[in-house]
Formats: structure tokens, C-alpha cells, sequence
RNA sequence: GGCGCAUUCGUCUAGCGGCCUAGGACGCUACCCUCUCAAGGUAGAGACCACGGGUUCGAAUCCCGUAUGCGCUACCA
């Protein structure tokens, strides 16, 4: 399959949605394993709905998760327009061929009539859809809404026996009773084509191969394929994807943060850890593989590990993937991402100067492996970046460490030998502890820890001796001395 | 209501008639490592394969029914 073309068709009607771009994955996916072509095509033919902002939006959402394209609206390509509104005419044209071969026409039904219709239906318990009132009008009444004017839509004529026959590559052979499927409106008395044409004469003009959608448009594929055999064309590949859903099976609502794609963004998620993450809801690689980079995704990617029914995002597992990517990823590289992060919580200023960029990259090579976000590492390593009479005592550390007998006498001593140190590095201040420890004939803990609190406030973090060795001496012999101030005496 | 799709550990999934007394991962529990927290390592708990019928020598795997969930049923996509 090499000349595989495989479009991503958001409608820019809101915020990028998780659901949105794990389509927009699946569709990168599978043109770039195939050495294909990946197309990004704006529907925009619901001038109501339209968000102005949501086309670039959802770009930048695609780009942030490493997807590129080989034709769209922002670079063009040789089957411009890539935004469906300026395709009307286009569009247009292949709706009138469709009048003129019959498998259309042109209702004059109002929105009112179509409304009573439809209640009057569910009233009795009918099933709802258009009663065809238009197809079948007199020739002499349908010349007088031409003479008057009136606004129209244009409806397919479904077939009213039959059945239609497709193979989808996610859930199989699938059949439908053409008699089943309504007289579907294709374009609206704004002149704008509907979705049903507009997609699929898209599709066909840029010739896509496979179409990669959310299984919600399963029910109007016969819609679909009838436009495309009514028009001469052989449809495409259908791939229906299922949904991801949010906790207790439920649609993930936009409630839930993990919807809005860019929250994953904003809360510290690595874009590699998310593209691996959002690959495999939905998709296997049909090994015990977990940890695939976007190379090897693009290698393992197959139609057929697309699996058959919706799944729950699971946000642990995210959590989990990300800690995996960040541990990862070079300190340099690692240090540049937290930067947007620590400044964002004020813990460092705008631009930091190149010193303060050091001590930062030391900082964060010490808090690696115990974060798991980007923004964790506000939280887990501002004593680092306070000042020393700024940075909080956890009470329940003080409580604990501080209060022992003999803690202030044991501090004090810390205090003196690391400053009479001649070289102070971790292993210096390793043997100042353990002497620490000899002298006073105690448990290390009871050295160590309260050394720790004094230092850094709480009682988790890095090793000791690198924490104190990356704080420096002047920085730490200041903080024992405030430690020392609430030490019970 | 009608039509369609789905249903394996809490979650993501492997499985496409015998290799399954159902495998992996996240999470959970315990232990190891250790100055704490993590990370890492090891072990464990966790699924009568939604339920009921078939087909077959043999079914998680094929067929039918039921239940449940989801989708569609717009001049939205």
C-alpha cells in the first residue's frame, strides 16, 4: 500500500479533543507506515458552531504531539482548499449531478413542518425521519416553489429496497437495509453542503484511500457509499475507530481534564509520553510491547490491532508513562522542559541567568526519578530554589525530628564540622555525618533525617550528602543554623 | 421505539478451535535495595473469558438468544 492517503477532518467547532487527536494518531500512524500521505482538511460547513479559533488551536494540538502533514489548509497542496468551506462550489456541483441522475432533490419542507413531523412520529412511537413528501411532488407543485422562490435543501433519494455491503477494517463485513436509511438532507438552504457530501466528495477529489474516523459515523457509512456509487466512484476503506471513554465507561465529558487534549500539556505531560500513552487505547501492537517511541509505533502500526470496542482512559497509567519519558530524557533536555514550569510558579525568575541555570540543572538531576510530571518538580524541589529563610518546615517533621533529645547539640555539631571542611563535596559531607553518627553512638536516622528537615524543611527528597553538596555550604550552614532556632532546647 | 456495534483481571490489553489450570502492562500488596521518598528488582493477590443455549472429539475463540453499555436515528460533525 503505497499509495495510501489518509486525511484528518476536525471541525473546528471547540477546544482539541483527547478523542479528536488519538483519531489524528491513528491516521499519522498508518500513512507514515505506509510511507503514505497524511492530509489535514478543516470541515467547516456549520458557519453556527464555528469556533475562530479552533483550527489553530487543533494545529498546534497536532504539532505538540509530533504530528506532521504532507497537505493542509496552513501549507497547501495539490488538491487545495483544505478548508471545506471553500469547496462549496465544489460541493455544489456534485449535489446538482446527484439531482440530475435521481439520487437527489431539492425539498422545500420547512423547519416547522420537519419539526411537527418529527413529533407527531415519536408521539406514536414511530420511528423518526423524513416522510419523502419532496421526492415525490407533482411536477406542476414543485415548478410553482421554483416560481416562488422558496429556499430548499437537498435530500438524497435513498434506494427504498436493498442493501448495502462493506467490509470495515475495524468491525468487519457489515450490511445495511437501504430502506432503513432516511433521506438524509446533503445541503442546507445556506447552500452549505452537509457533512455526508462534503466528506466524502473530499475524500474522493483528494483521493483518500482509507477513511480513519470515530465509529459514531458507522450508522451513515450506506449513506456514504450510496453517494459515492451514485457518482460513479469507488468508496474507500472504511475505518471506524471506537471511542475513549472516561471513568465508569461514561463519554468522557469535558469535565474531565484528560478531554481537553492541551491539559495534558499544561499539567506536565511529555508529548512522546502521551502520543505512546493515546497509540495504545484502542490499538495494540499485538506483542507485550508498552514502551514504543514514535518510531517504533510508526513501525508496529497495523489496521488490524485496531481493537473493536471503547476503552477508559486510564489516567494512572499516563502518570506512569510519563515517569518512564522523563527518566528518559537527558538532564539538559529535561531541565529545558521544567524551566516553563518553575518559572510559571515563580520559584524562578523570567530569564535566568546562566548561573541559575546550573544550579537548576543540578537541582533537577537530583529529583529525576521522583517526579512525574513537569510540574511536579515545583513542588518536589522548591526549598531548592527559596530562600533560606523562606523555604517551609513541614510541621510534622519538625515535630517528629526536632524534639528528640540531643537533636540541637547533634545539629550544631554538623554545622561546625561542615564548615570547617576544606572540601566540601557529597563524599566529604558523607564522612562528616558518619563521624556524626560514631560520635554521638546513635542510629544514622537519628543524624541524618534531622539534618535533612534542617535543610530542606521536610523529610522526603534526594540523598543528603547530594542535597546539601548541590545547596552549597554557605546556603546549608544558614539553614542549620535557622533549623537551630526550633530545636527544642 | 427502530437500526447498528461492543462485552477477557479495577483499568489498557494478548488470545483469532487444542500451546489457556487465560499471558503482559498500569494500579494494589509484600519483600529486597536503602538515610527518607522515589527509582529499580523479586514475589503475590486479582478474570468461573457478561449470562444461557447450541456446533465440535475439543470453545475465551464459531452460531443463536438474553442482559448490559455505547453509537446513530438534525438544515451538527
Amino acid at each position: 500500500m503505497s499509495n495510501v492517503r489518509v486525511r484528518f477532518a476536525p471541525s473546528p467547532t471547540g477546544k482539541p479533543h483527547t478523542g479528536n487527536i488519538r483519531t489524528a494518531v491513528f491516521d499519522w500512524l498508518f500513512a507514515r507506515h505506509n510511507g503514505g500521505k497524511m492530509i489535514l482538511r478543516i470541515e467547516d460547513t456549520d458557519r453556527e458552531r464555528l469556533d475562530p479559533t479552533a483550527a489553530e488551536e487543533m494545529i498546534r494540538a497536532l504539532k505538540w504531539v509530533g504530528i506532521d502533514w504532507d497537505e493542509g489548509p496552513d501549507i497547501g497542496g495539490p488538491h487545495a482548499p483544505y478548508l471545506q468551506s471553500d469547496r462549496r462550489e465544489t460541493h455544489l456541483e456534485y449535489a446538482n449531478e446527484l439531482i440530475k441522475s435521481g439520487n437527489a432533490y431539492r425539498c422545500y419542507c420547512t423547519r416547522e413542518r420537519l419539526e411537527q413531523l418529527r413529533k407527531t412520529q415519536e408521539e406514536r412511537g414511530l420511528p423518526t425521519g423524513y416522510d419523502r413528501r419532496c421526492r415525490y411532488l407533482p411536477p406542476e407543485e414543485r415548478a410553482r416553489y421554483e416560481e416562488s422562490g422558496a429556499t430548499y435543501t437537498i435530500r438524497l433519494a435513498m434506494p427504498r429496497e436493498g442493501t448495502v455491503t462493506w467490509n470495515d477494517a475495524v468491525f468487519g463485513d457489515m450490511s445495511w437495509e437501504y430502506r432503513l436509511v432516511d433521506d438524509q438532507v446533503i445541503v442546507k438552504s445556506d447552500g452549505f453542503a452537509l457533512y455526508h457530501l462534503a466528506a466524502t466528495v473530499d475524500d474522493h477529489l483528494m483521493e483518500i484511500t482509507h477513511v480513519i474516523r470515530g465509529e459514531e459515523w458507522l450508522s451513515s457509512t450506506p449513506k456514504h457509499i450510496f453517494i459515492y456509487h451514485s457518482l460513479g466512484w469507488t468508496p474507500p476503506t472504511f475505518v471506524h475507530t471506537t471511542h475513549i471513554l472516561g471513568p465508569g465507561r461514561r463519554k468522557l465529558s469535558k469535565r474531565e481534564a484528560s478531554s481537553e487534549f492541551m491539559n495534558f500539556a499544561a499539567e506536565g505531560y511529555l508529548p512522546e509520553a502521551v502520543l505512546n500513552f493515546v497509540s495504545l487505547i484502542g490499538w495494540t501492537p499485538g506483542d507485550d510491547r508498552e514502551l514504543l517511541s514514535p518510531h517504533e509505533l510508526i513501525e508496529s502500526f497495523s489496521l488490524e490491532g485496531l481493537v473493536g470496542h471503547p476503552a477508559i482512559l486510564d489516567e494512572e497509567k499516563l502518570l506512569w508513562y510519563n515517569g518512564q519519558y522523563i527518566r528518559s530524557l537527558s538532564l539538559p533536555e529535561l531541565a529545558k522542559r521544567a524551566l516553563p514550569f518553575l518559572i510559571k510558579s515563580g520559584l524562578v525568575e523570567q530569564n535566568p541567568s546562566p548561573e541559575k541555570l546550573n544550579y537548576l540543572a543540578s537541582v533537577i538531576a537530583l529529583e529525576q526519578e521522583r517526579i512525574k510530571t513537569l510540574a511536579d518538580v515545583a513542588s518536589v524541589a522548591d526549598f531548592f530554589l527559596l530562600d533560606d529563610d523562606k523555604y517551609e518546615f513541614d510541621v510534622k517533621a519538625v515535630a517528629k525530628w526536632f524534639n528528640a533529645a540531643g537533636v540541637g547539640e547533634r545539629l550544631a555539631w554538623v554545622r561546625e564540622k561542615l564548615a570547617a571542611l576544606s572540601l566540601f563535596n557529597a563524599e566529604t559531607i558523607e564522612q562528616v555525618i558518619r563521624l556524626g553518627i560514631e560520635k554521638f553512638s546513635v542510629k544514622p536516622g537519628e543524624v541524618i533525617h534531622p539534618v535533612r528537615v534542617a535543610v530542606s524543611g521536610r523529610t522526603v527528597g534526594p540523598g543528603l550528602y547530594e542535597l546539601i553538596d548541590v545547596l552549597g555550604r554557605d546556603r546549608s550552614l544558614r539553614r542549620l543554623d535557622r533549623a537551630l532556632t526550633l530545636v527544642s532546647k
